[in-house]
DNA sequence: CGTGTTTGACCCGCGC
DNA sequence: GCGCGGGTCAAACACG
């Protein structure tokens, strides 16, 4: 990630980026086409009702300007985001409440509607996860290999908590230094071990209220277990999650919707809000919080 | 003891 | 080719 520079202009930033112009009101449309957008969410297992009023927002934002977020305050914005960009300066402007979405074009564009698993197979963790190579005394990584960039997304979100709950459970496994930024990286991966989704969480150097996650591949399974009808909760397990000096916390709007529309029954399915969605692999499905399932 | 976090080192891609 | 910075590894450590 070296295209953010210095950036003097938040807004033009993500113009700057090459294939995924945001400038270009055809990737924003593209973006939030009515079909995509769901289908986007859907492959990192957040599923969403195709209806839902946010959708129209979506399809307002290829009128947002970058510079000026504050537009879709109380809403999200579904952005594209480089395999190589920086996010962390990009959400200035963005006013108490709302979120942004980011997707990787380099998956996105041909995989999101696709869902069938990732864009590759990471040799490295196809099955163990964090196996290392038995050969390889250090971390010795495969040579010639390239990293493979999944279909990636991002939410910011207004919060003071950096590891915004979404239904999974994370480990871990590394942290850096965000360069012109006060505030580190975080890198997560998720526990299952059959599951090579990854998720980067930082805050925005410009607004340290803003916290930017980074969804990269998709769930293969579930989320980890927790009490039906437990989803209703989402709300105020977010809430309970954030200092009442933060209420302008806003979960993905997309994610609130769904839940309080699904019942508590069907939470795990919404067979029907994704239709082209597997109804297997991918789903994903709930987005409560762990630590709501644990009481 | 199992699970998750911390943290320094290493690898790799990219820009210059 | 070199250097920078992002991303990952894995041992050590902390915690329940």
């Amino acid at each position: 990630m070296d295209n953010d520079k210095e950036n003097p202009d938040p807004g033009t930033e993500f113009n700057t980026d090459s294939s995924w112009a945001l400038g270009g009101a055809d990737s924003v449309n593209y973006l939030f086409d009515s079909h995509r957008d769901s289908t986007i969410l859907t492959e990192f297992g957040w599923n969403l009702q195709p209806d839902e009023p946010d959708r129209t927002h979506f399809a307002e934002l290829d009128s947002i300007n970058m510079d000026d977020t504050s537009d879709v305050a109380g809403n999200y914005v579904l952005l594209p985001e480089s395999s190589t960009t920086t996010t962390a300066t990009s959400t200035r402007g963005l006013e108490s409440g709302s979120g942004v979405l980011f997707g990787d074009p380099t998956g996105s564009t041909s995989n999101l509607s696709v869902s069938s698993s990732s864009t590759e197979d990471p040799p490295e963790k196809s099955t163990g996860s964090v196996e290392k190579p038995p050969q390889t005394p250090s971390k010795v990584r495969k040579k010639g290999q390239k990293r493979i960039r999944q279909p990636r997304f991002a939410f910011v979100t207004k919060s003071e908590v950096d590891h915004l709950e979404d239904g999974y459970r994370w480990r871990k496994y590394g942290q850096k230094a965000v360069k012109n930024s006060p505030f580190p990286r975080s890198y997560y991966r998720c526990t299952n071990s059959k599951c090579t989704v990854k998720k980067r969480v930082e805050r925005s150097s410009e607004d340290p209220t803003t916290v930017i996650t980074t969804y990269e591949g998709q769930h293969c399974h579930h989320t980890v277990g927790f009490p039906r009808g437990a989803v209703i909760s989402l709300e105020s397990a977010i809430a309970g999650q954030l200092t009442p000096a933060v209420s302008p916390f806003y979960y993905p709007s997309v994610i609130q919707s769904r839940q309080i529309s699904a019942q508590p029954g069907e939470s795990r399915g919404l067979p029907d809000t994704n239709p082209q969605v597997p109804t297997d692999e991918g789903l994903l499905g709930d987005m409560v919080p762990p630590g709501m399932r644990n009481g």
